[in-house]
RNA sequence: GGAGAGAUGGCAGAGUGGUCGAAUGCGGCGGUCUUGAAAACCGUUGGCCUGCGAGGGCCCGGGGGUUCGAAUCCCUCUCUCUCCGCCA
C-alpha cells in the first residue's frame, strides 16, 4: 500500500508510473487527495472541539473541588452544543478515514524505472542465462513418466487420499525431496539468513499484512472454523515477523530463511500445463526474505538474484533470468525477478524462482520501521525470493538427466542425497 | 472439552472516575568519575495525526456504552495464562 503522502504529493508522478502497470490511476488519485483534505480539515476541527471539552472538563473538576456545584452545572450545559459537534465530525472523520483506506488498497505499487513496457509474459526481457541444454534421445520422457519408471513419485495415490495436485513422493522421490530442502537451507544459512521454522496456518491479520488479503482471498485455504489459513509461501509467516514492529536501524538488514511446504487453490488453472509437478495444490519451498533500508534495497536485490543464480548453477540446470515487464508483475511489486529451468523433455522453461523488491509497499501495510540516529521513524524496505521452489526443479533435473543407466544426480547435491543415480 | 485468572510503555509492575501518557524498578541512550571497564551518581528514554512553529488532538488488547470527564464503571469480541481432562 503506497501512503498517502506520497500520493497526494506526487500524484502526477504516480499516475504516470502505473501507467506501465496497465492501471489507470487519475481517477482514484483525485479521490484520495480529496478525501485526504477532507479528512486533515474535519481532523483540525475536531481537534479544536475536543480541547475545548477537554478545558471545561478540567474547569468542572475544579469547581467541584471548590464547592461551586452551580457554575459547575452550567459549564456542564456548555458541553451539550460540544458534544454534538464532535460527534458529527467525528463520524465524517471515520468514514473519510474508511474510504481512503478502501481506495489506498486498490492501488498497486510503482513499477521501478528499470521496469520494461509489456503487457504480458511475452513482454518480459532475457536479464541473463546459462548453463547449457542437454540434447536428449528421441524417446526422451517428461518427468511425470519418469517419476512413474522408478517410482519415484505416485499422483494417483495423492487423488486418493487428497484430490488432484497433492503427489505422494516415494523412495528416492522422497529422499530427493529432503535433500534438496537441506541443500537449499544450507546454502541460505551459508550465505548469512538465518533459519526460521515458521507456523503453516496464520490468521487474517498475517494475511493482510502480507498483502494475500483482501486481493487473493480465494488462493488460500481457508480453515473457517478457526478462520486460519493455510500458508501460500513461507514468505506470509516469516515477514510477518515484522508486523508492527520498529527496528533499530543498525538491525538492518534482516536476512532470514525457511523452508515450508506451500498451500495454493490455484483456483480456475486447468489444462496441460498442470500436469505433473508442473502445478500443486501443495508443494515444498525455501524462501529468502530481507527486510532493508530504503537506500540499500536494490543491492540487495541484486544480491538475492546473485544467490538464487549460485542455485540453479550448483545443479548443474539450465537457467534464465527474466525482468518482468509492467503487464506481468504483481500488485505488490516494484521490480522482480523470475528465473526459469529448461525443463528438456517437455521442452519448455519452467519459472523456479521468483525475486521482488516490494519498496515500502509491504511494509507499510505490515507497519515495519526502522529508527534511525535522527530518531525519526521510518517504513522499511522488504524483499523476498523463492531459494527454490522444488516440484519444478525436480521436474527438470528428472528429465534433463535422464540417461540410459537412470536419473543422475548433479554432484553438489549428493552429499546431500546420499546416491548419484536413481535406477 | 471443563473451571478460574488476566490483558497497562522495550520488559517487569503500580494505578483512588478528575493536572494519568500514566508511579516505581530493570533495560536502553547521554554524561560525571576512571588509564580503561565495572560500580556509583546525574540526566534522558513510546507511537500516531495535524501544524512552518508554538501548540493541539488521539492511543492503557479491539469495538461499543455511561459521564461534563474513563486506564479506572457497564456491555461485547479477541487473545493469553493457570488447574483438570485428553494427547504428539
Amino acid at each position: 500500500m503506497l501512503t498517502t503522502k506520497f500520493i497526494t504529493e506526487n500524484a502526477t508522478e504516480v499516475i504516470a508510473r502505473l501507467a506501465k502497470k496497465h492501471f489507470d490511476a487519475s481517477l482514484i488519485v483525485s479521490e484520495v487527495i480529496s478525501l485526504d483534505t477532507l479528512r486533515k480539515t474535519t481532523q483540525t476541527k475536531l481537534d479544536e472541539v475536543l480541547a475545548e471539552m477537554n478545558a471545561i472538563s478540567k474547569a468542572i473538576g475544579d469547581l467541584y473541588k471548590q464547592g461551586k456545584k452551580q457554575e459547575a452545572d452550567e459549564a456542564k450545559e456548555k458541553t451539550v452544543v460540544l458534544k454534538e459537534k464532535s460527534k458529527e465530525l467525528s463520524d465524517i472523520l471515520d468514514s473519510a478515514e474508511q474510504k481512503l483506506h478502501t481506495l489506498l488498497l486498490q492501488i498497486p505499487n510503482l513499477p521501478h524505472a528499470s521496469v520494461p513496457e509489456g503487457k504480458g509474459a511475452d513482454d518480459n526481457t532475457i536479464e541473463r542465462s546459462g548453463g547449457t541444454i542437454p540434447s536428449l534421445p528421441a524417446n526422451a520422457l517428461p518427468h511425470w513418466e519418469l517419476a512413474k519408471k522408478y517410482d519415484l513419485i505416485d499422483f494417483e495415490l495423492g487423488v486418493k487420499i487428497s484430490g488432484a495436485g497433492f503427489p505422494v513422493y516415494k523412495g528416492k522421490g522422497a529422499q530427493l525431496q529432503r535433500a534438496l530442502i537441506n541443500f537449499f537451507l544450507s546454502n541460505a544459512s551459508q550465505a548469512g539468513y538465518l533459519e526460521i521454522q515458521p507456523p503453516y496456518v496464520v490468521n487474517a491479520a498475517s494475511g493482510y499484512g502480507t498483502g494475500q488479503l483482501p486481493d487473493k482471498d480465494g488462493q488460500m485455504y481457508h480453515a473457517t472454523i478457526d478462520d486460519l489459513y493455510l500458508i501460500p509461501t513461507a514468505e506470509v509467516p516469516v515477514t510477518n515477523i515484522y508486523r508492527d514492529v520498529i527496528l533499530q536501524e543498525k538491525e538492518l538488514p534482516i536476512k532470514n530463511t525457511a523452508y515450508s511446504a506451500c498451500f495454493r487453490r490455484e483456483a480456475g488453472s486447468y489444462g496441460k500445463d498442470v500436469r505433473g509437478l508442473n502445478r500443486l495444490h501443495q508443494f515444498d519451498k525455501v524462501e529468502i526474505v530481507q527486510i532493508q533500508h530504503p537506500d540499500k534495497s536494490y543491492e540487495t536485490l541484486d544480491e538475492m538474484v546473485n544467490y538464487v543464480q549460485t542455485l540453479v548453477e550448483k545443479l548443474e540446470l539450465p537457467w534464465r533470468i527474466l525482468r518482468l515487464c509492467g503487464g506481468d508483475m504483481s500488485f505488490t511489486s516494484a521490480l522482480t525477478f523470475d528465473f526459469e529451468v529448461f525443463s528438456a523433455a517437455q521442452n519448455r522453461w519452467l519459472e523456479v524462482s521468483s525475486v521482488s523488491n516490494f519498496e515500502s509497499f509491504q511494509a507499510n501495510r505490515l507497519k515495519c520501521r526502522y529508527k534511525g540516529d535522527d530518531k525519526k521513524t521510518s517504513l522499511c524496505h522488504t524483499l523476498n525470493g523463492s531459494a527454490l521452489a522444488l516440484p519444478r526443479i525436480v521436474a527438470a533435473l528428472l528429465e534433463n538427466n535422464q540417461t540410459e543407466e537412470g536419473i543422475v544426480i548433479p554432484k553438489a547435491l549428493v552429499p546431500f542425497t546420499g546416491f548419484t543415480l536413481i535406477s
